[in-house]
DNA sequence: CTGAAAGCGCTTACAG
DNA sequence: CTGAAAGCGCTTACAG
């Protein structure tokens, strides 16, 4: 997709300054060894497990030398060896989180409330693509697990849950982020996608739109099955009358795909559709935007409603009506619940919520 | 921003199994504990040390005794402990990458680029968020090098890089990401944003606008300090007869600071803009969304240019012109400095692009 | 080519 | 309240 750079950097590097000149750096060239326990204790005059009760339970220790150790620290600008304390105590900071696709605003935006939850616990997440490939999700959880990680947080890149429940077996605390799946064992939080898509349709039916197009994402994706799932619950469902569904099925949820399938659903429909649901805010970015080329305006034209609700989706020149999902709280949950030991493991599935704003109207005046 | 969610789970939560019911998994309940390279060893007929060199320098072990390794290796579904293998080697396969918001589009197709790089070598990164704020940056810092991650990449939460030197003093590779800054002993990463910002308004002063405003960024940043130097230089440069130019300072980078900022300037000035450079592509996106509520077309009445050039810029409804970072790019490099140990250190600084799309044109006919 | 042994820097019972 | 010692799971010279 991006183009990759060559090896040379196409910029216009500055040499740096160059080493060996006099007077570099204020002292300490000679890439001192990081101090140790050892070094903290000699300098404090205690032993080394001293040191390491007032790094951990400094209640324990006379406040005398409490501030003795303390001033060994700062003065020898010691930093924990978090490798050591990690194999010593089976436990180091991280949570991995294993998405799609950092590229797309749905993982980041609920990247954030994954980190501000981690953050009050003193974590961080280590953050990698799978790419939607089962061999990459394998590979990066392989690395996970070795790394001892805390908790890991997936969105499986296929409907095979497996490796997931492999390593859950293994003892290692998984949330499934962004699936419906619900093997035993694990726990997982998603949004209901086909009640979000059902109501993005019936939106569309109450306005009045009678011939829908849905811009479906990949065929594979369980997002992409149940949200079709909902689209056909909605026009079924309620006997509106005669509706004509258009189905497109895209090769990804992003903006170009949406453009370019718009302008295939164009090409081949005789009679446009009047409402266009698209199965994420991307997709209705692109859609959009192929609609206004060929001059067809939003919604006067014709109708568009997005989902997931980006950031921003209501700040653009035409705000887009959408379904939103609560990615930052979703993202918040999810950590919550990687470590909520509290027994049994849950299935948390938030509901979408239609949010109207301006890219969807009523029917344009030559209606049927 | 975001609101934050209660305790409790708002969804609609599913009891997970009953702990205790029969045929719960298949088999291994007991939480066995993570099998080791001796249990490898023993299993496999061989000393520890061979396990590790199968492991390390498999070319060193005949192939039949790797060959018993391996199957004893698979058998156990052994997987290295990182945090060993971390505190013996001195070499874990992270690279912390600290920037001022996860949430910003810049920093995570930036973060697309990194990760590409680092998969390359098998690395991972650890992503976290500074929020701007010189004591998250410095309580990362030390996370980051607790953790004894392989390099920092780190986007400087003020002018202050003291921090960064001293994490470089005590050995560790740094690069600076978007920062102009050139201390010694650190390589940094950067797109010339004065440049970014002359091209930019030059390209407004080339279409004949003469009334331009500048919906610049919070002053305290570099970026928005360097951009507006840009900004005045074009105009002031040329001698190309009046022009007027309107500054605003936003308190954010985001697209309701644009939004705000540009309906506060509607108020503020009497005859308005006929151009507008925004410092980012999300004040853009909020800015026209703006003139759009007011009635005001673009770029029929207004034009406006970004910066960046993030994905979506050229895939709205109206595709911005702005200034290209090449952010995927960016990130790429940073990490290939990172670890450049050929010597010096470099200070890598990517030339800006202009980037014409449909949101800049013309002044309006009403012309002076 | 393989094994025995030391040691990375911590933490954690256990004595005192 | 403090110290001595064992050990977490690896890797790495060093012998053989």
């Amino acid at each position: 997709m991006q183009s990759r750079p060559s090896a040379e950097p196409p910029g216009q590097p500055t040499a740096g300054p160059l080493a060996g000149s006099a007077s570099h750096d204020d002292g300490n060239d000679a890439q001192a060894a990081r101090p140790s326990v050892k070094d903290v204790a000699r300098l404090a005059g205690v032993s080394v497990g001293t040191v390491s009760n007032v790094l951990n339970r400094p209640e324990r220790v006379s406040s005398e030398v409490r501030l003795r150790v303390e001033g060994a620290i700062e003065q020898l600008d010691y930093v924990r060896n978090g490798a050591a304390q990690a194999l010593r105590s089976g436990l180091a900071p991280f949570v991995g989180v294993a998405v799609l696709d950092i590229g797309n605003p749905f993982f980041t935006e609920a990247a954030v409330g994954m980190e501000r939850r981690l953050r009050e616990d003193g974590m961080v997440m280590i953050l990698s693509s799978t790419h939607a490939d089962v061999r990459e999700e394998n590979a990066i959880l392989r690395l996970f697990e070795a790394q001892g990680v805390r908790g890991v947080l997936l969105t499986p890149a296929g409907s095979d849950v497996a490796a997931a429940r492999e390593l859950a077996a293994r003892g290692m605390p998984v949330v499934l982020f962004d699936s419906a799946a619900r093997p035993q064992g694990i726990s997982s939080i998603s949004v209901d996608d086909r009640l979000g898509a059902r109501l993005a349709v019936e939106h569309l039916l109450d306005l009045g739109h009678r011939r829908i197009a849905f811009l479906n994402g990949p065929s594979a994706m369980r997002q992409s099955r149940d949200r079709l799932a909902g689209v056909q619950e909605a026009v079924s469902d309620l006997s509106r009358g005669r509706v004509t569904l258009m189905l497109v099925s895209l090769p990804a949820y992003t903006a170009p795909a949406g453009h370019d399938g718009l302008r295939r659903l164009l090409a081949r429909e005789e009679e446009r559709p009047t409402g266009i649901f698209c199965a994420n805010d991307l997709i209705a970015f692109g859609a959009i935007s192929a609609l206004n080329e060929v001059g067809l305006s939003v919604p006067g034209d014709v109708s568009v409603i997005g989902f997931d609700d980006v950031a921003l989706a209501g700040q653009l020149s035409v705000p887009l009506t959408t379904i939103r999902q609560p990615m930052d709280e979703l993202g918040w949950h999810a950590v919550e619940l990687l470590f909520d030991r509290s027994g049994g493991h849950r299935h948390e599935r938030f509901p979408p919520e239609l949010v109207v704003r301006a890219s969807t109207g009523p029917v344009p005046a030559p209606a049927e």
